[in-house]
RNA sequence: GCGGAGGGCUGGAUGGCCGCGGCGCGACUUUGCGCAGCAAGGAUCGCACCGAGGAAAGUCCGGACUCCCUGAAGAAACGGUGCCGGGUAACGCCCGGGCGGAGCAAUCCGACGGACAGCGCCACAGAGAACAGACAGCCAUGCUUGCAUGGUGAUGGUGAAACGGUGGGGUAAGGCCCACCGGGGCCUUGGCAACAGGGCUCGCAUGGCAAGCCCCACCGGGAGCAAUGCCGAAUAGGGACCGCGCUACGGGGGCUUCACCCCGCGGUCCGGGUUGGCAGCUGGAACGUGUCGGCAACGGCACGUCGAGAGGAAUGGUCAUCCAGAGGGGUCCGCCCCUUGGACAGAAUCCGGCUUACAGGCCCUCCGCGCAU
RNA sequence: GCUGCUGUAGCUCAGAGGUAGAGCACUCCCUUGGUAAGGGAGAGGUCGAGAGUUCAAUUCUCUCCAGCAGCA
């Protein structure tokens, strides 16, 4: 908040940019690639062909096995927020990452162990 | 003080840091007109404001609103509601009253019309389960002394239920007679009505089930915002059947006419394509306060307020302090310290209800018991 | 979001207001040198849950709870 930059002349692409899956077809496409299971989550990830898409993509999945409504949410929320804090720096453009949710675990897991395991699995994925 | 009944409100608070959705303004940027600028857009940035519930839930009722069908109304069929009166846009909801039941009471509960309009069912047991009839028994008469005829339905056993119940008198026995209770009919008084009170009369014509069919009264056309409308993109410029036109128009062969072919219009179905955008989309039978009418539900009037509009779907993450709560310890009994920890649950066209889930906290009214006065 | 349908034995399904059944599967016995088939016997059920109507409910009514379909 010290120094207000001025605003930014252009939109600026590449690493930064981190766009939400939506199509159903990316998610299946994604969840028939790479998987690495966490304790309170299940993150699937690919590399896309050349040419698909730009930058970071990311998606969600809470199935009603999560639980209801309000957890379903609350589990999605957590995990956009893990997304938010870890992928601009570590991941990887050119790739689609999805985060699966599960029951009681991915809302009762301090945030602070959560973030970490979604670094590790980022590596993991990656190799 | 203890126990209980009814109703209402609330559904953690404050502040850092980082984020999300909407709308507005500004910046930046794209496109078009054109070049002062204007219009449309953007997945970018900044600022300001707003941003879940009492049940947002279940989808059980009732509407608004759209589309479809239909000349109007009615009937039939089907479905629903069901004591009476009122409230309401409407309701299966709410309020008041009646009747029945539970409770010492406050109060609570009740699908609560009709069983002489008709049909049906009532297993097993039992003599008999519904216009009665008679297994045992009892009584009388007859005599071939254990049978016949007649009377009786008080007694027995069965059953969920046995053609009123209890008591007394009389009789061979028995509503045969009487009293009370219960019931039917008629009249009458009060009440808008459900119904209640009173009088007279009838020895008593007579089970249950209508959440069985049904009768009576009243209500209801069908589908649903994934409705529906518009724009764009893309594919096909299709196929089948039916009806109409059957050459008046267009095309073809043809000089022209007739005739023939391609075909034209409408409807239904099948096949193929698109799973994009915008509208519907939130100001309303709205909410709050006051006042008037009403026992009340509710209604009238006045003033004030604007309170989410997403679309793979926004309210979050984290930290600190406080407030309840739970556990442990200390205590000068005022309290202090540590740990833990926050019910049910998330708008999806919008309203009115019902039902179901729910940690706690606060307030009001009333009843019973105990104590004191 | 809206609209339907279904819950009965381990599985697939019947069922009528009066004692819950069938087929497959399971256990035991017979048959065979042995197995299969066949025959006989047996076990297995809060009829999804809770209220109500009825003398009596798996069946009738209401309210919940699951599961499965359809609609752009």
């Amino acid at each position: 908040m010290s120094d207000v930059k001025p605003p930014p002349s252009a939109a600026s692409p590449g690493a930064l940019s981190v766009q939400t899956l939506n199509k159903r077809a990316d998610f299946l496409r994604a969840a028939s690639a790479r998987r690495v299971p966490m304790p309170a989550f299940l993150l699937q990830a690919r590399k896309r062909a050349e040419g698909e898409a730009e930058g970071i993509r990311v998606g969600y999945t809470c199935s009603k096995k999560v639980g209801n409504a309000v957890a379903r949410n609350r589990a999605k929320r957590r995990l956009r927020e893990i997304a938010r804090a870890v992928l601009p720096s570590q991941g990887v453009p050119g790739w689609d990452y999805v985060l699966i949710g599960r029951r009681e675990a991915t809302a009762t897991r301090p945030f602070t162990e959560l973030q970490d395991d979604f670094a590790r699995a980022l590596a993991k994925v990656h190799q």
